[in-house]
DNA sequence: ATTAGTATTAGTAATCATTACTGTTTAAAC
DNA sequence: GTTTAAACAGTAATGATTACTAATACTAAT
């Protein structure tokens, strides 16, 4: 893939926050650095940031988010903030459950723990 | 709630299969039963329905699709036929990670698994 | 360094799913 | 039967995303 300068400002403003961006917030970022970019740029560069494995996608309800963390990883909302936090959980006992019962073979796992983090007590 | 008869054949509908239907194939089958019945009154009665608790809502990516079966339960997605089937996935552990671990209160968890179904060995 | 070729861009229009609005219809309480 | 508010059909509006187009800018070959 050619060079471009604006992927590189989309790549490294996700590569920058922890907050999962929406298409729209890495925009609005985006403009600081070059305030003539359009949302199309940043959409068209998101897909292929996803395509070539750079970053990846995080479905939140019906929002999309994008995250740099490309290890596996799942998540956990919040309903009382909104924000979604990265965390590791053991999936292998899921794997071979439904591999053993409904012969599934699985490439991906996602979980999306959804409740109130510690900042609600 | 005051009766409807649109609201009862889209509530008929969504109970009649195991396909995790989104609204657009609500509508193209209630017009069926009601010809003149509008996409508008579909969306209405799909969110009236969720809120009263008759079905509930799952996200397919970016789709939002409605799902009769209130049971917990999970969902395996085929990459090859795009299918979503329901499958029972116990996730205590999980919720008991997640508190011990981050003091995070865990509500609802939603697993989804995504791979190839036994249609495509 | 210049050129040529093509990927990428900005800007805008189009699409798709969903929601909001408005005047009319209808369930159901009196 | 009359009344009243909820629900409706039809349509317009919204918000996210994709598609289009002419201009621009990387990059490899000259």
């Amino acid at each position: 893939m050619r060079y471009s300068h604006q992927r590189e400002v989309i790549r490294e403003i996700i590569s920058s926050t922890n907050s999962h961006p929406s298409a729209d917030w890495v925009y609005v970022k985006a403009r600081k650095a070059i305030p003539n970019i359009s949302l199309g740029t940043v959409y068209r560069n998101l897909k292929q940031l996803t395509d070539q494995g750079t970053i990846r996608v995080i479905q939140d309800g019906p929002l999309t988010r994008y995250d740099w963390n490309k290890e596996p990883h799942d998540h956990m909302k919040c309903t009382s903030c909104g924000s979604m936090v990265d965390i590791e959980l053991p999936n292998d006992d899921l794997k071979n459950i439904v591999k053993s019962q409904h012969n599934f073979e699985v490439s991906d796992v996602e979980i999306t723990l959804i409740g109130k983090c510690n900042k609600h007590d």
